[in-house]
DNA sequence: TTGAAAGCGCTAACAT
DNA sequence: ATGTTAGCGCTTTCAA
């Protein structure tokens, strides 16, 4: 096979024009059973593939849809797009994806590059859904388009996980298990308005149950020295017999920091993650976590974009409750009684008045 | 904006001819300054955005290319595509990615479509190097492309773990340890010639070391019972005192289900995987694996097909023995006294000769 | 039933 | 320095 054929190729071999060829290859307007058998011996002689470009170019569909994520390092994204992949192919459209590193200039230039690319439709999900040059383009260009874990601005349809009442829900574990003071575990704090609605969801809820106000403990890195920071946090903090991390992978690494400090999990410390990894249930203990499914996010979002293509009805998003639901696990316990000290705390306001703690447990962490 | 733009309405508003304006937006060839500034101005009123199908049908060249993997929820994967992904974006290329799901069929029906998508090149991990249709398809036509994760069959490059010698690494780790009866644990072993790959050098190596053959533990579902199968499997192969998982998945898996057996690991089975995932780290006991490269492997991979494309020559692909490393971890120590028997075992053919047991070793299995 | 031709957006060869 | 035009592969009028 030497250069690809083209249509004309394959009409010129059965001896007929190239319109004839088109329609009998797509089975569409009238075409003689004689014609039709020529065309399509000369296309099978030919090894003939019809060029999408062409078509795309008079048909100004191309049949590809952009998906734009931060990144399919995290299981989370990889499975939402796998998901959504699935239903673009079953959909005779394919996936032009792009990962951006949680970078905001990133997102806009993907977006761009997609535009260009004269894509039927985007699924992205954006650092900050309410300021992103990269959505701004795309409604500048009437484009379908949809959010995917992003919260929806007003109006606009969104697959995502309803983090400010899952985590609500991670206070409440805490509080039936008699943790009172908590602390907040985030990556990528700034650049992912999940991991902002996840904190706010907590310590409102926190507040509601009457505990301390979650202390927040933030790391930038990879989480590499993750140890010294959790170390220096729970010496700051040293109330805190809760830590919600604001994913799986920050409370697995929490747990194994934990254990180099000699901290033992859940005895010492309870922790919970948020995401509902696969290893989450493998590992010992196994891991409390919010679960969602990023999968069906991912399909569900696909869906969407899709019937804003052809127009016709959009699948419904889940109810808020349904996108979640608290996962028990062995990271997770109650207070023991020797580690509890007054219980509840007062209002906010005066939550960072150090409370009684035994010598025990400050013993148990610096040694 | 209503409809997008073309460079013909640039032209138009600028005062100008087609080729002006595609000269002055691509600095190409020469343009008069004030030309120049007319056109700039025009294609920023407008919100001019080149439509690369219009580029692609005149240049046959689509600055795309497409991925082909089983899956992305495997984070092997999901590292490799994203490593590729990135190297396709400095370059300016954007990737089509289609996951196959361990389908033959849907492998020979991805290469097809990205064919006559006109990618510019493909890479791709298949089923069975040696036996794939999507590859023959793909050479039919003499589209640039790589293999990833395949052994390259002949003179082919192709970035992938040298599995045969990296399994026979962890036949050598399994003897140093004085485990002489070892077990295999495979998922889709069919449908993955790594796996099958993996196998034959742990196996090869197994016999050089006088060890008894691995037994074989197949399993073909999601691993959900595998706490079954694992039962019925130690009880059959009752001298089994470590277990090589084809994948690090399978080997969390694997050592949870010992746990629910009340099988100690490491103490009464060590247990090594492969891949080297991150959260083999983040366990306990951490996870003895092979640790490999993905993210590197898809970025080598994607630098190979782009130097293919534009003629320039290509990345080294790594030594053999580069592609993975041994890591050690909990889950793997030396057998302990009580559990050894005579050591090493005949000649192959009569290894299945049941040897002696000691009565504790079934006692602890079957409680 | 069939074919000729226009045109989708763009670039490049050619002419001015 | 600039404009005109052909042509990339395809579909779709419109005529025949």
């Amino acid at each position: 096979m030497g250069q690809a054929a083209t249509i004309k190729d394959v009409a010129q071999r059965a001896g007929c024009g190239v319109a004839t060829a088109s329609r009998a290859l797509n089975n569409t307007g009238p075409t003689s059973m004689k014609m039709r058998e020529r065309v399509l011996e000369a296309a099978n002689a030919l090894n003939f593939q019809f060029s999408e470009v062409g078509r795309s170019l008079q048909s100004s569909t191309t049949r590809t849809i952009g998906c734009v994520v931060p990144s399919i390092e995290n299981p989370v994204y990889a499975d939402a797009v796998q998901g959504a992949q699935q239903v673009f192919l079953n959909a005779g459209y394919q996936m032009l994806l792009i990962c951006t590193n949680y970078s905001v200039e990133a997102e806009a230039h993907a977006v761009r590059t997609l535009i260009a690319k004269q894509v039927d439709g985007i699924l992205l999900t954006v650092s900050d859904a309410h300021n992103s040059d990269g959505l701004d383009l795309i409604r500048s260009r009437q484009l379908p388009h949809c959010l995917l874990f992003n919260a929806a601005p007003s109006g606009q349809t969104s697959w995502s996980v309803a983090d400010h009442a899952a985590a609500a829900s991670v206070a409440d574990a805490f509080a039936e298990n008699g943790h009172f003071h908590t602390g907040f575990l985030a990556l990528n704090f700034l650049s992912s308005d999940r991991a902002r609605q996840r904190f706010e969801g907590f310590v409102e809820r926190c507040g509601e149950h009457g505990m301390a106000r979650p202390a927040l403990l933030e790391v930038d890195d990879d989480g590499n020295d993750l140890t010294a920071h959790l170390q220096e946090f729970l010496s700051d903090n040293p109330d805190v017999t809760g830590l919600f991390a604001s994913n799986d992978f920050l409370a697995l690494a929490a747990i194994r920091s934990a254990r180099e400090l000699l901290i033992d999990v859940p005895q010492d410390l309870s922790i919970v993650g948020f995401d509902g990894i696969k290893v989450g249930q493998l590992v010992d203990p196994s891991l409390a976590t919010i679960e969602t499914a990023p999968r069906s996010l991912g399909a569900g979002a696909g869906k969407t974009i899709l019937s804003m293509i052809d127009g016709t009805v959009p699948p419904d998003v889940p109810e808020k409750e349904q996108t979640f639901s608290f996962r028990a696990g062995g990271s997770l316990v109650p207070l023991s009684a020797e580690r509890k000290d007054d219980g509840k705390v007062a209002a906010f306001p005066s939550s960072d008045v150090p409370t009684r703690k035994t010598a025990k447990i400050q013993q148990e962490r610096t040694r």
